[in-house]
DNA sequence: TGAATGATTTACT
DNA sequence: GTAAATCATTCAA
């Protein structure tokens, strides 16, 4: 299969589109150790400035936000709880702060490798079925905060089209009636979509 | 300059 | 089920 990164129009849209459009396509990161890829199959759409529990709220432009204002197609990425990253895509229009998280993906290629970089045996859901997870099993820190994902190591490439449910946003209830909205996108019956945390995650 | 905290994960009781 | 890990960013002073 080509893995040729999908084009910036592909971004340059509203970011409830996009984040929906998102399930199904492939992530795909080369770097000198190999290439890792895999179906995203769970995303969240994060739609600042009106929404509370977008790092962008309030149309709040800090050096950490700076990629989310910038133009559609480049990855924000950003480092929570002192040990995790999340990737993001930017969406809609230069200087609309609209980016939608890649909260899980189906490792389909370089499962050894992420197995590595994990830390844990490669058959097991864990290896990419959170944010912070799939960002270790991908090798995707800060360095790619920023980075263009029409043009690098670091993209989305087209994947068969896949059955899409939608819920209430996860970990962000506190942003009150907005949470309410059914911005999580997820790929129906698919094993590596995260669970709601608070429910203990067994392994089969 | 200093204190609080988070779009989470993991281990332990 | 609950708590610890762990630090960049943010906001207050």
């Amino acid at each position: 299969m080509d893995l040729e990164p999908l084009p910036r129009s592909f971004y340059a849209r509203p970011v409830l589109v996009v984040a929906r459009a998102a399930i199904g396509q492939w992530l795909v990161h080369r770097t000198r150790a190999g290439t890792v890829a895999g179906r995203i199959v769970e995303t969240e759409a994060y739609r600042g400035p009106e929404d509370r529990a977008a790092h962008s709220h309030g149309g709040r432009r800090t050096a950490r936000t700076a990629s989310m204002f910038g133009p559609p197609g480049h990855a924000y990425v950003f480092f929570v709880y002192g040990l995790h990253h999340h990737f993001n895509l930017v969406t809609g229009a230069e200087g609309e702060p609209h980016a939608v998280l890649v909260r899980a993906v189906e490792p389909l290629l370089g499962l050894e490798l992420m197995a590595a970089r994990r830390g844990v045996p490669a058959d097991r859901v864990t290896l990419t079925n959170g944010p912070g997870k799939l960002c270790q099993a991908f090798a995707i820190d800060r360095e790619h905060d920023g980075r263009d994902l029409c043009a690098g190591d670091l993209f989305l490439a087209a994947g068969a089209r896949w059955p899409v449910e939608r819920s209430a946003r996860i970990g962000v209830q506190y942003a009150g009636s907005w949470a309410e909205r059914p911005w999580r996108f997820f790929a129906r019956a698919n094993r590596y979509v995260s669970r709601p945390r608070g429910g203990t995650l067994r392994q089969p």
